[in-house]
DNA sequence: CCCGTGATTTAT
DNA sequence: TAAATCACGGGG
């Protein structure tokens, strides 16, 4: 029976390579969905221009990535799709971690049924909003406790952080807006795993 | 490459 | 109130 992830409460970088190798669980009706966390980015709050709570911009949208480490920060956009942070850090701080690919490891078949286009195992998870859809996850998780709520959890898998060699880094998916932020190397990936996202390689 | 799609944010 | 934006994904 693997024990809950709890260590929330350090900084955005350290939780975002803490997280690489645990296991996200959803459970819908009693029935399980999960993944090993593949792909990670770190928002690095007030200071990080592609961070929501830039500059300590507090909307209706963000208020739940000021919650403190531990709780989930889930928001929507395009029109059609979610995505899931994890907040660490200290309450009011604004710092999260974006999961961003999963090996998907139980409940593919759900997973299959809810993601239509998805012809292989690594189109299920391979992006914030596939593993978003493929889990079920919505604005109603947002500002959950992952360390008590039943439906959404991390599973601890590892007490330590990966070794270095294992986590690639690179800049970060998406935030071409942010200027200087960026390029900055806040997204981690397991080296070499097939299920992460198509964003840069290095 | 382009485009959907609509909530949320930001400008007027 | 109106306009622009968007931690994306799917199909050509």
């Amino acid at each position: 029976m693997a024990e809950r992830f709890t260590s929330f409460g350090a900084d955005p970088i350290t939780t975002a390579r803490r997280l690489l190798g645990q296991r996200l669980v959803r459970v819908v009706d009693g029935r399980r969905r999960a993944g090993l966390i593949v792909e990670v980015e770190a928002y690095l709050g007030r200071e990080d221009r592609a961070a929501h709570t830039w500059g300590g911009r507090r909307t209706a949208r963000c208020e739940s990535m000021y919650l403190p480490g531990g709780h989930a920060y889930v928001y929507f956009t395009y029109g059609m799709h979610h995505c899931l942070n994890v907040v660490c850090g200290k309450a009011d701080e604004g710092v999260a971690v974006l999961i961003r690919a999963l090996e998907p490891t139980e409940g593919l078949e759900e997973m299959y049924r809810r993601r239509r286009a998805a012809r292989r195992t690594t189109d299920l998870c391979s992006g914030p909003a596939k593993l978003a859809e493929a889990l079920a996850i919505d604005r109603s998780l947002d500002g959950i406790d992952l360390r008590r709520d039943a439906g959404l959890k991390i599973e601890r898998l590892r007490a330590r952080a990966l070794p270095a060699r294992r986590i690639e880094t690179t800049p970060r998916v998406g935030v071409a807006y942010a200027g200087p932020w960026s390029h900055k190397p806040l997204r981690f990936l397991i080296r070499g795993n097939p299920h992460v996202s198509s964003g840069p390689r290095r």
